[in-house]
RNA sequence: GGGCGCUUAGCUCAGUUGGUUAGAGCAGCUGAUUUACACUCAGCAGGUCGGGGGUUCGAAUCCCUCAGCGCCCA
């Protein structure tokens, strides 16, 4: 035990000492019912460390700890998100470098030192080894935050996404989902970020409200009864026009229902059509319908079999069209070539002015556009709105399995139970089936290549599947049973599959990959116990894994989930790079400490979005400083001798004290096992200063006067329990400030220390008098006293008269010696009275 | 538009199924002081529990309504 404790030291101390002790190492024989398994989240190490990694991380360790604690086996393993566009668009802006897949691959190119403009294109196999170098570089300063920090991860359990570990998981879980009808592939209007040039999915949509114009526009009826007016805000997408639709209830239409329009400037007839998606009261209650301008138009497409007129490309401009097509069917070919000769090659905004600048020449357009602000969807990390393209994608089938998936989302465990509701409302929302492709380059690929026939046709229907033991496979590069690398592309031979898988497709099986899945592990930690993840990733992480388990495993993923809050800045504002108020933990941690950080993280409650509060971290530093002192004075009380058998705890105040702290760890040992780790903490906490401050005092002369008698007996070991029940309860919370007074006194690692129970506390009877609380009144009443007079508290109190009624006096005269003691009280009264109050008199002072 | 959460002391938050005089920490103010701790201790002050209405012997808590903040979904 040191002369003077500090916390300075312990962070590095522990920290290797854990790791070299192996104390956090999952048993790898334990069966299932002994295990506490945790999907931890898998953070993109592509993005930069912030405070919120502390937050949510330290939730999940808390639990690890407690269940540790409690007597499970706890499977901790960590892993890394490194797949995908956010590391691709890191690498990019890093070494300046893009990745072109026609270039073959230069064994010797070595990336810049500092990027250069313009990027240098690399093949697609050197663009792969950057991500892999540089993610490797993140996942170091990553698991550095995680070791100061204390998160007691088993190390020896860390994967990443891209490993081929990874990738063979992701690839299997493919292969089964396709063997069981889950997926298909399939040509479909998709949507499509034009930069990025990859399809999206529904969960990476977000809307955002864009100010946009309604344009009035008139189609002319084909049986010369006058014009249409429509309203729209994309008049660029007249060309691609298939119909017009409005509601079948909407009057002032359905005598133009059956009937043919003429589209202005192309005059391509098109049908009038009813259906109730389209919105009487929007516009003129009659729009129309487009190859695609939105989700709803796909929907009129499929539901109303209309034809498709493609016109805007992959890259976002304006592709070829021929008006004297079938495609596109114009009355007046010739007008309607010469208008889109002049669109062709275009953005989307230049023929929007283009078409709005001929419809006034026509006089088609009606009165002035009309301002309006309206949703737009966009990818979420995109900056352009997303257009939908038609290509051919992979998709899980969800839709038809919405019920299903609704049922498991009952089924989990939620913390706490109204973040249910956010995946009830998402899934509810599902509108088009999960698109798995995307169009990028680091990212698992798919298992499957397609046949080529002998006029060079690629046949999509009939795809030659890799075997289990193939993987992981990368198409682009291995070659498919029975071909040779020279038929590739070929006639007669085969092409891989050019995508990848979206992220989320591989992070859906974080339970599958952590747990090595095919191993005998697997089935000793899956389903998993705990989900701990953030509130914004429940309609992508969470969702995805459990479509995946109900699928390939008939199973939930996990059975709990811990749901965190975000953490804002100090003003409660949303921390965001372009605000500039983002937060890095590591001066944070090197400023307060890591129990400090920690103290902070666990005072938030679960769900609860929580500023950044320093004051609330020293008030963390604080607590753990006061844990060393406290413990040291109490150790150096008890002194080398082992005094503190339950056993000898007969003074009515020290059972009080035990039978306070049983409802400690009743309370506590509830709450954590709720997943409230916060209520957990403040009642601890609370019943901890109240120790130091009150029963401390108290007892200290008690304490310290005779050895040998059983009242001083009495006091060391209900010192001693009390010491080492409250040294455990704070594991979780402070684990290197516990650890560091553990050591004091007991072998092993407190965190290998049993989680304080009731039954260690039934050898003290329990007190029934609480006269504790009592003689804690007593005592503020002379503190009150002597501070009011502004003495000292070792002033001395002449007298001290207790009115009250005769339970009250009871019990404060079971503690009249530790009052004398610590209140330093001459002579004590007692008046039996209705009301309790008590009249302190100071004796004087020497100078008076 | 539908849903979820929040609104309690200057600040950050507790407040379980309704039950004495609504709690804590921080900040503030007044003091103490050195055999665990100045990264200490004691004390004081500070609130119409967002507004309105209702149920009840009794409401921060239950119901209705309005307002504000944040988020989710469409």
């Amino acid at each position: 035990m040191p002369e003077k404790p500090s916390l300075e030291g312990l962070e590095d101390k522990f920290r290797q000492r854990w790791e070299s002790n192996g104390q956090y190492r999952f048993d790898r024989t334990a069966t299932r019912p002994e295990v506490y398994s945790i999907d931890t989240p898998p953070p993109t190490v592509s993005g930069s460390l912030h405070i919120g990694h502390v937050f949510s991380y330290t939730h999940a360790d808390l639990i690890a700890r407690y269940q540790r604690m409690s007597g499970k086996k706890v499977f901790y393993p960590m892993g890394w998100d490194d797949n995908g566009l956010p590391t691709e668009r890191r690498v990019e802006n890093y070494f300046g470098v893009r990745c072109d897949p026609s270039l073959p691959y230069d064994p010797d190119f070595v990336a810049p030192e500092t990027p250069i403009d313009p990027k240098i294109s690399i093949s697609r196999k050197n663009f792969v080894e950057l991500c892999h170098l540089l993610t490797g570089r993140d996942e170091l300063v990553f698991k550095d935050l995680w070791q100061k920090l204390g998160v007691s991860i088993d190390w020896s359990l860390e994967y990443s996404t891209i490993s081929p570990l990874a990738q063979s998981v992701s690839q299997r879980g493919f292969l089964e989902m396709l063997a069981n009808g889950h997926l298909y592939s399939q040509v479909a209007p998709t949507l499509w970020d034009i930069d990025f040039r990859t399809a999206v999915s529904q969960a990476e949509l977000e809307d955002r409200e864009r100010p946009g114009q309604y344009h009035r526009i008139a189609f002319t009826r084909t049986d010369a009864q006058g014009v249409v007016e429509i309203e729209t805000t994309r008049p660029e997408l007249l060309p691609s026009c298939v119909a017009l639709v409005a509601h079948p209830d909407d009057a002032r239409y359905q005598p133009l229902f059956g009937s043919t329009v003429l589209t202005p400037l192309f005059n391509v007839p098109v049908p009038v059509l009813a259906h109730e998606l389209a919105d009487p009261e929007k516009g003129s209650g009659i729009a129309m319908i487009c190859t695609f301008g939105d989700t709803t138009d796909v929907t009129w497409w499929r539901e109303l079999s209309l034809p498709t007129r493609v016109v805007i490309g992959r890259d976002g401009r304006f592709i070829p069209a021929d008006f004297a097509s079938e495609e596109f069917p114009s009355s007046t070919p010739e007008i309607a070539n010469a208008l889109y000769a002049e669109l062709e090659g275009k953005y989307t905004n230049q023929v929007k002015m283009a078409i709005v600048s001929a419809l006034s020449e026509t006089g088609q357009l009606i009165g002035e556009p009309r301002a309006i602000t309206h949703p737009v969807k966009f990818y979420e990390k995109g900056e352009r709105p997303l257009e939908i393209v038609t290509s051919r994608q992979w998709f899980v089938r969800t839709i038809e399995h919405r019920g299903d998936l609704l049922a498991r989302g009952e089924q989990i465990s939620w913390h706490p139970d109204f973040m249910k509701h956010r995946f009830r409302s998402w899934v509810e929302g599902l509108n088009i089936d999960w698109n798995i492709s995307r169009q990028r380059f680091f990212g698992v690929p798919f298992p499957v290549w397609y046949p080529v026939d002998a006029h060079g046709e690629i046949n999509f229907d009939a795809p030659i599947l890799a075997t289990i033991d193939q993987l992981p496979t990368d198409p682009s590069t291995d070659v498919p049973a029975g071909f040779t690398e020279d038929q590739r592309g070929a006639a007669n031979g085969f092409v891989g599959d050019p995508d990848v898988m979206d992220t989320w497709a591989t992070s859906s099986l974080t339970p599958q990959i952590a747990g090595k899945w095919g191993t005998d592990l697997f089935e000793r930690v899956f389903p998993m116990d705990l989900r701990p993840q953030a509130h914004e990733i429940i309609r992508t992480w969470l969702f995805s894994t459990v479509v995946r388990s109900h699928f390939g495993f008939g199973s939930l993923p996990f059975t709990n989930t811990l749901i965190s809050g975000w953490v804002l800045d100090p003003d409660r504002k949303k921390m965001s790079k372009s605000v500039g108020n983002v937060v890095t933990p590591m001066p944070l941690i090197d400023l307060h400490g890591a129990d400090a950080l920690r103290y902070w993280a666990a005072s938030g409650r679960p769900g609860t979005d929580t500023a950044i509060d320093e004051a609330q971290m020293k008030v963390g530093r604080r607590l753990a400083i006061k844990l060393l002192n406290a413990s040291k004075f109490v150790l150096g009380v008890l002194g080398e001798d082992a005094l503190y058998d339950p056993s000898f705890i007969t003074e009515e105040i020290d059972r009080d004290l035990i039978t306070t702290l049983r409802k400690v760890v009743e309370e506590a040992g509830h709450a954590y096992d709720t997943y409230d780790y916060a209520r957990a903490l403040e009642r601890i906490e609370q019943f901890f200063w109240q120790f130091c401050d009150d029963y401390v005092e108290l007892v200290k002369i008690r304490a310290y006067r005779d050895v040998s008698s059983a009242e001083t007996r009495s006091a060391l070991a209900t010192l001693a329990l009390a010491l080492s029940v409250l040294q455990r309860l704070l594991a979780p919370t402070l684990p290197f400030a516990t650890d560091e007074v553990w050591s004091w006194w007991q072998t092993g690692s407190v965190h290998g220390a049993p989680w304080p129970t009731l039954s260690e506390l039934d050898a003290v009877p329990i007190s029934t008098q609480r006269s504790l609380d009592t003689v804690g009144q007593v005592l503020e009443a002379i503190r009150r006293e002597k501070s009011l007079a502004k003495v000292g508290q070792k002033a001395k109190v002449a007298s001290c008269t207790v009115f009250g009624p005769e339970d009250f006096i009871a019990a404060s005269q079971i503690g009249k010696g530790e009052l004398r003691d610590a209140g330093s009280v001459l002579r004590f009264d007692y008046q039996l009275a209705s009301d309790v109050s008590i009249v302190v008199v100071l004796a004087p002072t020497e100078e008076a």
